[in-house]
DNA sequence: ATCCCGAGGG
DNA sequence: CCCTCTGGAT
């Protein structure tokens, strides 16, 4: 039989998905600690392949050091530039990737600074000229920073499980989104994520899913299949 | 396709 | 030991 015919449309399914994922995490929010939209643009780039547990645990201090972007582009201190990377290093390192994320964080300030009088842009577009800041994390920023929601949020969770849910075919990131833009109504395109998030961490787990106590069995052509 | 990178789980 | 964590640049 096939996954159509069993569990009705591509579309009807994404929508039977979000529903349940909105009763199972009523209180999804962004997990990421941050004041301000330039934190939640470090954070959003030190939480690349490092869960956001982590990050929450390096930014209190990083953010006590550099809070913003005109101090973490370097520009009121008298330390030499290489010096100051260096401290910025040490306060991420834990997050791994430290050396890069280390100066995309201060190539982006200093473009927020020289371009942008010190505020994060507001655009896509905008955003991803930034060292270190690709469509996810444009994203993320938007849909949290601003409330403009531009597309979805694919991240290796995201597209596990719209892969798993058998609602993409692909890898491609950009893909996985443009199949979930075509799914899902626009005004949830951003709480799909933050939910499809909570369900990787708790359930639907990157080696081992745990199908036995997933609620989204009943609407996943995956479940309690080894071929996922 | 490959590299960057540490920490935690199995 | 190997795999994974809200990726991006080359």
């Amino acid at each position: 039989m096939s996954v159509a015919s069993k569990w009705g449309s591509k579309k009807q399914r994404a929508e039977a998905i979000l529903a349940k994922l909105k009763i199972l995490y009523p209180d999804a929010t962004c997990s990421l600690d941050y004041q301000t939209t330039l934190q939640l643009l470090v954070a959003t780039i030190l939480s690349a392949q490092c869960t956001d547990e982590r990050v929450n645990k390096v930014t209190p201090a990083l953010f006590k050091r550099f809070p913003d972007a005109r101090s973490l582009a370097g520009c009121d201190l008298a330390k030499p530039a290489l010096r100051e990377r260096e401290e910025l290093e040490t306060l991420i390192r834990s997050t791994g990737f430290y050396r890069n994320k280390a100066k995309n964080i201060q190539g982006a300030a200093r473009k927020i600074v020289a371009e942008y009088g010190g505020e994060v842009p507001q655009t896509m577009a905008e955003l991803i000229t930034l060292p270190g800041v690709g469509r996810k994390t444009a994203n993320v920023v938007l849909a949290h920073g601003f409330g403009i929601v531009e597309g979805v949020t694919v991240d290796t969770h995201v597209k596990r499980l719209s892969k798993r849910l058998g609602l993409t075919e692909y890898q491609d990131p950009i893909r996985v989104e443009r199949d979930l833009m075509k799914l899902l109504p626009q005004p949830d395109w951003e709480n799909w994520s933050i939910r499809l998030i909570y369900h990787g961490r708790a359930i639907c787990k990157a080696r081992s899913p745990n199908c036995d106590d997933c609620q989204l069995a009943h609407l996943c052509p995956s479940a309690g299949s080894s071929n996922i």
